[in-house]
DNA sequence: GTCAACCCTTTGTCCTGACATATTGACGTC
DNA sequence: GACGTCAATATGTCAGGACAAAGGGTTGAC
């Protein structure tokens, strides 16, 4: 049946069927963790469909859906007639819908942020066009300067509609902006990002810790809900030096 | 049947079954473009899964197959027990597999290639680590001076193992990195990048039409093949006044 | 010995059917 | 009138089967 390199997962791979967590999710989970352990090496064939589902006791639908998960991450390829290999283990995230301070958190770095201005203010022309909003609306500032460690890394620039959440009673310094919103019933679901550079400019400068004209990396983020809803929008600079973005894409 | 806002296709779909294009891309193709002409708009739902599949004659499997791919464009969302509604129409196409080449011929502009230096080099450290080479082992060099216009635009430093391709042979100030890889038979479906940003050397300087230490957005990207093997990896620097990355993420 | 035709393997697509679960709105009770 | 319950609705998950198409290897003819 098999030819050459080619992984049979037997009976490492448990199934849970009385939990929640579907089953094509835990085959996915137990996958993504033999690849990413080196169990499964970059270039080695996995079994075909047919024969794992069989193995783990499942229809081939779900099987597929299990393997689909992973081949969206770009973990692993499928070619048709020949079958499906491992690509590489060490995937870094990919960019997802979360904010530095979680990503900073998971990193196991120690983040602290300090809280500049918070406030309502009237929308510029750039903040009203990206909320669906109208030029002199009020809407939420939140401005912040992000730390790791001692370092200072980031100026942090937030807007957001008033009736989506309110900043007043929160303590931004330890919750995190979208940590807030989350617990609030705010769900993010599609974000656009525009990456950029420009030079610093004095103020920011003297936030950074940088010199005026010293090169930053910037970022901008519309964030949309369930309903289509724009519920953020953030102007963003970073350090270079200390910061980068990470992503892997996968041609589908 | 319908309460609130919700769109029939009803009869402005159209399949066809003795096309090799599947159906569920067919239907997927044709719910982008009613999405992208406003003709749905964006807050609206659409019929339910099983109705839209007994109006085309598809099974609901299909169906939700066709749904899903605009579910992971971003362009639908999903609420279970409640329906699919769209997010919004205007989708800038997330960062593919794709080259700069590729991006500003899509976008209508005439991009000029200058090819600077091409030829074997000895592959330093990090270019090494990234195409799984040993230090000093020969690999094709490739720099590259891209215009848009008059107007320098960026600066490409690729690096290639030298049994992917020939680059003798081609003439890349015409055809494209990419362009000439996928007709060599190379298939990338996977690539690491990341996005920062520094100051300009003297030399990019010159090159971009920049100020020596005037901010420049950077790329860097490793691509793998199939099999799982590095075949590409590419330091870019761009000037930030006329580039941009910008990207789609979708929560899943 | 070279090259074309054929066959086998594996994924790609599509179908029918079923039950689970989250959400909403309506109904009924207190 | 407020609140909890229940039913309707829609998506989420899973099963099992069938045929199509692509890739790779083998076989056979020339």
């Amino acid at each position: 049946m098999s030819r050459y390199i080619v992984r049979m997962p037997g009976p490492r791979f448990t199934l849970d069927r009385s939990s929640p967590v579907p089953l094509y999710f835990q085959v996915a989970e137990q996958f993504e963790h033999a690849i990413l352990s080196g169990e499964i090496a970059p270039g080695e064939r996995i079994d075909n469909e047919i024969a794992l589902a069989k193995d783990l006791g499942l229809s081939r639908p779900t099987m597929r859906q299990a393997i689909q998960v992973l081949v969206d991450k770009g973990m692993l390829v499928r070619k048709r007639g020949v079958g499906t290999q491992v690509v590489h283990g060490k995937i870094r995230r990919s960019v997802e819908l979360t904010s530095l301070f979680d990503d900073l958190s998971a990193a196991g770095q120690k983040p602290r942020t300090e809280v500049l201005a918070v406030g309502k203010v009237a929308a510029e022309e750039d903040v009203a066009h990206e909320l669906q909003l109208s030029i002199g609306d009020d809407v939420w500032s939140l401005e912040r300067l992000r730390f790791v460690g001692k370092q200072p890394l980031a100026v942090m620039h937030n807007f957001i509609p008033l009736d989506v959440v309110d900043l007043d009673a929160v303590d931004l310094e330890t919750v995190g902006l979208y940590a807030h919103m989350r617990t609030s019933g705010i769900l993010m679901r599609v974000a656009r990002q525009r990456i950029g550079a420009r030079g610093a400019g004095a103020e920011e400068a003297a936030l950074l810790g940088e010199k005026k004209g010293s090169p930053l990396l910037t970022m901008q983020r519309t964030a949309y809900d369930n309903a289509g809803r724009a519920v953020e929008y953030g102007r963003h600079a970073y350090r270079p030096d200390l910061y980068a973005f990470e992503l892997t894409l996968v041609d589908r």
